[in-house]
DNA sequence: GACGATCTAGGATGATCGTCCTAGTTTCAA
DNA sequence: TTGAAACTAGGACGATCATCCTAGATCGTC
């Protein structure tokens, strides 16, 4: 019960993160959403909103995280493919109103500076570790699958950025194709 | 006199939207900012903060499309070195705790579905636009340009992100290399 | 069955928010 | 010179914010 009350204010968190951003998110948003009453907030996180918010940054990153270690093809480029395909469901619901949290945190300065900053950082290394490991694992050189990932990872935030405000999908488009054809190359001119 | 009041509240609010988002931008921050009244406000901006917002976007896309402008080269592939190193010295001072202004008004869902969404979709669209014209201009075919200048906004958006949140400019670096590569193919691989 | 620890519950608080208001000041055309 | 328009100036307003507080409820352990 306890646990379920936390982890729902968690993911409500992480949900109004996504969709308004840290600062426009508050306490009152959360009990609304989660269901859960006001006086719980100190008890579960004495840190106050900070430590609600990092541990929706990091439930959001092992969410992720988990979506993409179940990537899984049989070619370093069936896995792009994969990954394309797989954040352009993403970016369809995000259209709807959501962004990226951890985006979101970010661009806040106060949280960049702070604990919350490293947590993003830490989330967004993770989740290009997971993506390089991948492609290490069908024989793409280290450093060349770490262009990889690092590559496809600011592609999934350029792109949560820019479709959001334009309301459809062709941007991402394009941009994966640019980004298909370089990987592409990169892996073709591996010994 | 009154425009220059007007305007330093405007570059203000263009600075604080891109150090601390939409939502976590006070007047009392704005008044502090740029050295005005606080009751200058509603005089030069009746709309309130929606309207000082709107044009801090409007401003900040002209300047950034000033500079996409300035951009020359003899080749298009110079036009993209000279894109990036444009945009890595962008993110050298975003590094310092600005991200980018029409990226954290685009988090926020109630300004992203209203007046400010279409404000920074249009901005958005005017630098792809912008660069699009750059190498249309150099013989390169509309729709690739097109695809070519997604990619670059997108990529600047997404490494604007990711390098604030790790203070470091190494993914950029991967990510430019990789689109690099990408760009070269497709523009070699034109008639 | 009782007791300490954990959790639920909602209200109170001071600070800060965006907005608005009423004066005073400057500018400039007639 | 004068009067209207444009602008400066700072305070006041209700609403909302994050935080904290005190009780009641529930649970596991002896």
């Amino acid at each position: 019960m306890a646990r379920d009350t936390k982890q729902r204010m968690i993911e409500s968190a992480a949900e109004l993160l996504r969709s308004k951003g840290l600062a426009a998110m508050s306490f009152t948003d959360i009990t609304e959403h989660s269901g859960t009453p006001r006086g719980v907030i100190y008890h579960h996180f004495p840190g106050g909103k900070v430590e609600l918010a990092s541990e929706a940054l990091t439930w959001t990153g092992s969410e992720v995280r988990r979506h993409l270690e179940e990537l899984d093809a049989s070619t370093p480029m069936g896995l792009v493919e994969q990954y394309l395909i797989s954040i352009r469901h993403l970016l369809v619901e995000s259209m709807g109103g959501s962004s990226c949290a951890v985006a979101a945190v970010t661009i806040d300065e106060t949280s960049c500076k702070g604990l919350l900053g490293g947590r993003a950082e830490a989330v967004f290394r993770s989740w290009i570790e997971v993506l390089q490991a991948k492609f290490v694992a069908k024989n793409v050189e280290s450093e060349m699958a770490l262009d990889i990932a690092t590559s496809l990872v600011i592609l999934l935030q350029g792109s949560h950025i820019v479709t959001r405000a334009s309301g459809e999908l062709d941007s991402f488009d394009r941009a994966a194709r640019t980004a298909r054809t370089g990987i592409e190359i990169l892996l073709n001119s591996r010994q």
